[in-house]
RNA sequence: GGGCGGUUAGCUCAGCUGGUUAGAGCGCCUGCCUUACAAGCAGGAAGUCGGGGGUUCGAGUCCCUCACUGCCCA
């Protein structure tokens, strides 16, 4: 007997009960060991590692969603090994921030403290917060393999890294040198271009004479948006063939406030357009003056420190923030007389993505890789089809920006990440590059070695990862069971803003590194199996209700935990689902969520209505057993109309299901479920089938039996359906509805329903919608007419013959969904009462109308209108003879079929209109 | 400046390779505590598919153009 449900669904009663029994129960855990039945595929997906310290937010939601669908859906088809990976990754400045924060709270720096001592405070940090993201995920029931969890800074992923930078650096694709880099002064190291955000911002743009030298009282104006930075001038350019300045070419020019000379160069790269015309170049804080000093041959004047401040030995400016010196400098050129003009200038800004500081493009030391090697394996991957994006348009954004990639700049001046393995020689200066800490310089023998203090960024490891949670690099040089029951991943499901941060080093990374290891079998690695997952899917931004991005400082945040507290994680998740449509974002709608609840709760009400059923049946004795196959069973032509049309919409609901998933289409899916399970199921299947639930002395036993069976199978089969998408509220009622005693631990380890195509064609379809579409049109004339809800009213009547009999056989069904007394079949209705009609049947209520004459003129009018217009277009296309020759037959069947229905409708709709009292005609 | 999206009901969005009467959820209006569910039931109103032009037997869907709007890159 099943257990009894409460009234109400409450989702914080049953929700961290199931998340901790999956959790002990480890039931979503994947072993690489081989199967007795041979090797099986893989469904492979890695999650997206969140940042160690990161709180969960929407979007963390909606990805982590999409994948558990997908990952419960491929378990439950079985067949293949299903392996969804999780973990978190180090995240070097971030982490490193929110620890310095900490400490400056205490009063103290890292450098007081010394690296060593420092990293022992971060590690003691993620071991005492790190957790905190992926406790969130799993209290979501995310059905990962906690037993492989990984965090990129883990002994065995830093080899991978440690290996990874080492080989290339043997590749000779690594290398370092002194170039303009990002470079961010609060956190005083090189970040990527990817991490440099820009934005649009009302500046000023300085008109500055420089005096020419030898030429008293004659100057060449220069333009600038960056005063401050002529400290470090080292020349001044004008275009070639811009007649305006040709008579400096050559001389020499004495730059203000420092008062050394410096040449006027001519390139071809200055726009005359631009401000003056001539420019200044700093080749030490610009990339563009950085390249022009390179073709000039020009030494490059470093004007600031790390911490963007001025260096300017022995001068005033010396040690002044970048802002105050540029104030100061403007002020004293004033003050000469130097200073030309100042004009409002719209220009674009470099912010440090972390921590929103003017990035400082600088010149310093830094390792790169050289990249087009890899970049170049990378683009064939996409290019031939290895990898496919959804949406597709992500295709061309990859492979645009991968055409054109630069060097990847690797070091961090961070402390917390992968320390570079390479260790600088004292005596002889060069770098020993090595897996294993060196003892001595590779180049020169000497002792005297020190490892380079900068990191590697940290999504150098993050790129790994696909090789690298799977056992890379091998021991002894054979693939791990793991990599080789678990590489190529399946599907990577991801947001746009990583695609180039991750998705592309990835790819990059992967193809680079998998390409010389061997196939299972031992058979060199195609280039399409180096590809490290075979699919991306991208989702959509999560937006709030108005469509507007989340942000903290507008206040629009929806905390994702909050609102499955509200509302339960599977309404969140059935949100978050039914509106993820590829390439279109989210707006994130409390009040959807709202009506989710709803859903599950009518769910958990069909629950109790079957529970109460099934109790009654074994009060008197009458047993069924549920049937948990994957294979929806065939339709039994002999069984009620009602018991086949709804397995009839299983087999079809669970056929889109299918194939909704297939295309990544979570809301198609969702919206199927949902209008099976309320439209169908409830609305109509539980309604009907009331009727044979009587379980009283008098009625017949084997008809309720049977009822009753397919009553639990249908709602069984619907559970699992429905559990990917809600895994809380169908593994609960689930266990409950085997009394506790199910087939398997877990809903998620049952099979997916299976459809039968055969089963989509049943005739009891159309039989169904004569049914419902009679009841439908009877309620609407019962409320048109004023009866009351429980009245009930005899009602006439006339349909074709065929269409009689099926109604006939369903009169018991018609009687109590529209509550009608009986069904008087007739050749034409009683002309007093009150009339509904459509194409295929006409039908009167024998009541005392009260109908609104004028509204239902107004209706009849309308409807007469829009038949008339239909009428009207099909009559022009059925007589143009190009429609008739050039369009498919059965859309000319359709449409003459469709015309002949709108005009018997039509007819019987003015008959009606002319029946209105005052419509004499 | 370069590239890519979007504009469909009051709101948020579907609408696949052009094809029969453009759909959903929420919201709104009306009536109902009908023995699973008021987080419910029943009925209903609501769209010149951003403007204009073109291709086609046929356009929300394809092409051109304009307007508005969002994103990415530089």
């Amino acid at each position: 007997m099943p257990q009894e449900l409460p009234k109400t669904y409450d989702p914080t009663a049953i929700e961290d009960h199931w998340a901790a029994r999956w959790l002990e129960e480890r039931i979503f855990d994947q072993t690489a060991a081989a199967h007795a039945s041979g090797t099986p595929g893989s469904f492979t997906l890695l999650l997206p590692p969140p940042n160690v310290t990161g709180r969960l937010h929407m979007g963390h939601m909606l990805n982590q969603t999409e994948m558990d669908i997908l990952t419960r859906w491929q378990r439950m088809l079985g067949g293949r090994r299903v392996l969804w990976v999780p973990g978190t990754d180090h995240a070097g400045i971030a982490t490193q921030m929110m620890v310095e924060r900490q400490l400056a709270d205490e009063g103290t720096t890292r450098q007081q403290l010394g690296r060593e001592a420092f990293l022992k405070r971060v590690w003691a940090w993620k071991h005492l917060y790190g957790g905190a993201i992926l406790d969130q995920m799993k209290r979501l029931g995310a059905s990962v393999d906690w037993s492989r969890e990984y965090f990129t800074m883990d002994e065995d992923l830093s080899r991978a890294v440690r290996e990874a930078f080492v080989r290339l650096h043997e590749q000779g694709l690594i290398y370092r040198g002194a170039y303009i880099v990002n470079w961010c002064p609060r956190c005083q190291t090189a970040i990527s271009d990817l991490e440099v955000v820009h934005e649009d911002r009302q500046g000023k743009i300085w008109e500055i004479r420089y005096p020419v030298v030898g030429d008293p009282g004659s100057f060449l104006t220069i333009a600038t948006t960056r005063p401050e930075t002529m400290l470090g001038d080292v020349a001044v350019a004008v275009h070639p063939e811009d007649e305006r300045y040709s008579v400096f070419h050559g001389k020499r020019l004495r730059l203000p406030l420092a008062g050394r000379e410096i040449p006027v160069v001519t390139d071809a790269w200055v726009s005359p357009e631009f401000g003056t015309g001539a420019v200044k170049v700093t080749p030490a804080h610009d990339p563009n003056d950085f390249a022009l000093g390179q073709r000039h041959s020009l030494q490059p004047i470093n004007a600031m420190d790390e911490q963007g401040r001025m260096l300017a030995e022995g001068s005033s400016y010396h040690g002044l923030d970048r802002y105050a010196a540029r104030e100061r400098i403007l002020a004293d050129l004033e003050a000469l007389g130097l200073l030309a003009a100042a004009k409002d200038h719209a220009l674009s800004v470099g912010i440090c993505d972390r921590c929103k500081t003017v990035v400082e493009p600088r010149l310093s030391e830094q390792w790169f890789l050289r990249i087009q090697p890899l970049a170049e394996k990378a683009i064939a991957a996409v290019e031939q089809g290895a990898i496919r994006f959804t949406p597709d348009q992500y295709r061309k954004i990859y492979l645009n920006w991968m055409a054109n990639i630069h060097d990847w700049c690797l070091s961090r001046q961070l402390w917390w990440g992968h320390r570079i393995p390479a260790w600088e020689c004292a005596d002889c200066r060069q770098m020993t590059v090595a897996r294993e800490t060196p003892t001595q310089c590779s180049h020169c023998g000497n002792a005297q070695i020190t490892q380079v203090s900068d990191v590697l960024d940290t999504w150098f490891s993050s790129g790994l990862l696909p090789v690298s949670v799977f056992g890379w690099p091998f021991a002894d040089g054979q693939p791990t069971q793991d990599f080789a029951a678990f590489y190529p991943t399946s599907l990577l499901v991801t947001g746009f803003d990583i695609l180039f941060f991750w998705v592309a080093r990835m790819i990059m990374l992967g193809c680079w590194f998998s390409a010389d290891l061997p196939m299972p079998d031992g058979s060199p690695r195609p280039p399409a199996e180096t590809v490290p997952f075979r699919e991306v899917y991208i989702h959509a931004l999560v937006r709030d209700a108005h469509g507007d991005k989340m942000s903290k400082t507008k206040g629009n945040v929806v905390d994702p935990i909050e609102t499955v507290r509200l509302y339960g994680t599977d309404a969140v998740r059935f949100t978050l689902a039914s509106m993820a449509s590829p390439g279109t974002d989210i707006a994130f709608n409390v009040a959807r969520t709202e009506g989710y609840r709803a859903f599950a709760n009518k769910i958990w009400n069909a629950a109790r209505f079957a529970f109460l059923n099934l109790n009654r049946a074994t009060e008197v004795d009458i047993a069924v057993e549920i049937h948990s196959a994957g294979r929806l069973p065939a339709i039994d032509a002999s069984a009620p109309l009602e018991d086949r049309w709804i397995w009839a919409e299983l087999h079809r609901t669970a056929t889109a299901v299918h194939a909704s998933l297939a295309d990544y289409r979570f809301d198609e899916a969702a919206q199927s479920l949902y209008s099976f399970v309320w439209g169908s199921f409830c609305d109509w299947y539980l309604e009907i089938v009331k009727l044979r639930l009587q379980f009283g002395p008098s009625d017949d036993r084997t008809v309720a039996r049977e009822a009753l069976q397919t009553l639990a199978d249908v709602f069984e089969s619907t559970l699992r359906l429905l559990s990917p998408f809600m895994p809380f509220l169908t593994e609960e009622i689930w266990h409950a509805l085997y009394n506790g005693q199910p087939p398997a631990k877990s809903i998620a380890l049952a099979a997916y329903p299976l459809a039968d195509d055969s089963a989509l064609q049943d005739a009891s379809t159309r039989s169904m919608e004569l049914v419902q579409s009679f009841i439908t049109e009877t309620r609407a004339l019962r409320k048109e007419i004023g009866m009351e809800e429980k009245a009930e009213a005899p009602v006439f009547v006339h349909a074709a013959v065929d269409l009689v009999q099926t109604l006939r056989q369903n009169a018991a069904i018609i009687l109590r969904l529209a509550r009608v007394r009986e069904l008087h079949f007739c050749d034409s209705l009683p002309s007093h009462l009150a009339t509904r009609s459509t194409a295929a049947f006409d039908l009167a209520i024998d009541y005392q109308r009260k109908v609104d004459i004028a509204a239902e003129r107004e209706r009849l009018s309308k409807e007469i209108a829009r038949l008339e217009k239909m009428l009207a277009a099909a009559d022009k296309q059925l007589g143009n003879p190009g429609f008739l020759s050039k369009a498919p037959s059965p859309v000319v069947e359709g449409l003459k079929s469709q015309r002949a229905d709108a005009e018997v409708l039509l007819s019987k709709t003015q008959l009606a209109f002319a029946a209105l009292p005052g419509n004499d005609e």
